[in-house]
DNA sequence: AGCTTATGTCAGCCTTGTTGACTTTCCAAG
DNA sequence: CTTGGAAAGTCAACAAGGCTGACATAAGCT
């Protein structure tokens, strides 16, 4: 039984590696999974508290990250990103622009497009919950050094699906 | 107003730091805060397909996880380490036993407690599902290389809250 | 004997995801 | 100019998985 388990871990390591992989090891990836896995928690554990008070939701949380992020943004750019349907995320905006915390507006150039912006309410609900979570981050980055934050960036890059890298990538490339 | 969001880009590098703290600038914890959201969308991915085929959901997934790193775990150990309310977990056990996934042994010191095992089933289903996950991870750690590897499980571990840490410390510190 | 702990369960609610069907608006190609 | 299709919005229904509150049972502890 138990020894099923360790059988596993002894197994693993391939023979095209010598000992220089050491960090492939499945205990070590299952070290890097469930510290995925803690690390999560800790990250949305500041805004999710903040947004109670509002009566809001992660999804809002999303939505008014990534609308603060590219103001203008599109409905569908923001499908793009976010990876949910539509009749999801419209229901997470009809509240906030209800609420009066993002102003949609047709587009000019193609008026079938709905341009979204944080109002300045928004945009204080916005720096309430990035701000919380700055903090958070910039504990870790202070404690851990510049080189463990490029590493952690990098590993990080690579985890993300592919196709969906450009939309984090895009961020800093090209202002657009 | 918005003069303040400048404010606050430019004033965040307190003077304590010359010009070493550069990864610390707002711009720069925005990044890091996309890079967590894009990641763990791309770190569920995998397992979250997998899961489709068998009707189960995410909160399976980690029981079955948690059961496997620590066979024979209480029920109330399981809450500490997963942060949900014993109704919700419950629901989870509970399918997975009914299905044949799980075992729940009553305790002998304790017969209050329940002792929560995977059965062959269920040690099936979590190799496939935690072969999925580290096959991206191993890839993410190939590509980025040991020393990224160090720097993203450091930065990971500040990120944790302090409370819940030791549930991933606790993990090869003691084996008990 | 009585209090506490560990667990399970029922009922009901909320958020946030899903699908499917339908409408309106409007650009663009025939 | 008309029509096809894209973009957006809406309604309805449903499911997963959180939550609370209340309650039951069994077992350990004082």
């Amino acid at each position: 039984m138990k020894r099923d388990v360790m059988a596993d871990r002894g197994a693993q390591n391939t023979p095209t590696s010598g000992e220089s992989l050491l960090f492939l090891t499945d205990e070590q990836l299952r070290r890097g999974i469930e510290a995925m896995f803690f690390a999560y928690r800790g990250f949305t554990a500041d805004p999710d508290r903040i947004l109670e008070n509002y009566a809001y939701g992660r999804a809002h949380h999303r939505a008014i990250h990534f609308i603060n992020r590219s103001p203008g943004t599109t409905v569908n750019n923001l499908l793009a990103i976010l990876g949910v349907t539509k009749q999801s995320l419209n229901r997470v905006l009809r509240t906030l622009v209800q609420d009066g915390l993002v102003d949609s507006r047709v587009g000019t150039r193609d008026k079938r497009e709905r341009h979204l912006y944080l109002t300045e309410a928004g945009v204080n609900l916005e720096r309430e919950l990035s701000e919380a979570q700055r903090v958070r981050m910039r504990a870790a980055y202070r404690a851990a050094g510049p080189e463990a934050v490029s590493g952690f960036r990098t590993v990080l890059e690579q985890m993300m699906d592919p196709e969906l890298k450009h939309h984090y990538i895009a961020t800093t490339e090209c202002t657009k």
